[in-house]
DNA sequence: CCTAATCAGGACTTATGGGTCCTAAAACCT
DNA sequence: AGGTTTTAGGACCCATAAGTCCTGATTAGG
């Protein structure tokens, strides 16, 4: 698996905020049904993102999650880094400590610029982008489409 | 991690099989020694590799491990397909079963070339050309130098 | 033939990610 | 004020990857 399982249901429920672009709070228990993740593990996962002010939070009979910032600033590298750390965009293909340019490991010339693709698309990608893509066509945020 | 533990170990030693270019076998313990993976771990871990005709073994005083074919026609690809099977060249980056072009998730258009792009890395590395580099310039199989 | 060295492989232990359960704290509503 | 609904978060359980240990099968060499 190239995510943690937590983070991504951490991405499918950005996107679930995103795509269906409401004022108010949406509770955690609304999302896991929606989305067939079990409840009380997303309640946990999105503390992660609460703390990182990605997502905002209110408790009581109207509260829930809300995204912390418009969806058009928010990207889904920021995500990642928040749920599974930063390792994905750094770390050596072979496990390597200290791989790098100065001190490569033999695949590091051909796995460098790959790791690098997979950055971009991770940084270039934008919650509204992505969200807007979702309504549009027949894409799917869980298996059944939601 | 983009591949399992036994799959980075399972690399390296068929890089340091490749690079030390010897006729006759290499014993498990010296391989364990000279890159610093657990012997008996690796002892198992090259099953899935000598199973699958990537490797050859013999037993006995003078027995070990050498490359099953030559190091120009194995792929790394092999290699991952053996130890960790194809999910990272397939699956859904969002970990949805089925996430076709048909049936795409609203990343998909994004992750399927970046997901090409780390493919035919492994599908176009030979053991052959990575272990001429292993042995040209500064390029390490371990943490300290082999 | 016997011994030592090596791979093959089952049984077991440990570490970690995934997942559940329960209690506390905050917020709404009557 | 008090009850209900929600998030926050600690404690715990389970499945799997990582790693260890031991026994057996095979081979070389005296």
């Amino acid at each position: 698996m190239i995510l943690s399982q937590r983070c991504e249901y951490a991405i499918r429920t950005a996107l679930f905020l995103a795509a269906t672009d409401r004022h108010d709070y949406v509770a955690v228990r609304e999302i896991s049904d929606a989305l067939h993740i079990p409840q009380a593990f997303l309640a946990k996962t999105v503390q992660a993102l609460t703390g990182a002010g990605i997502f905002a939070s209110m408790r009581g009979p109207t509260g829930g999650l809300t995204l912390g910032r418009p969806a058009a600033q928010i990207t889904l590298k920021e995500i990642v880094l928040a749920v599974d750390g930063g390792d994905l965009f750094t770390d050596c293909v072979l496990g390597l400590p200290g791989c790098s340019d100065r001190q490569p490991c033999p695949l590091h010339d051909q796995w460098a610029p790959a790791r690098a693709r997979v950055h971009d698309m991770f940084a270039t990608a934008t919650l509204a982008d992505t969200a807007a893509r979702t309504q549009a066509g027949d894409f799917r945020l869980a298996f059944e489409p939601v």
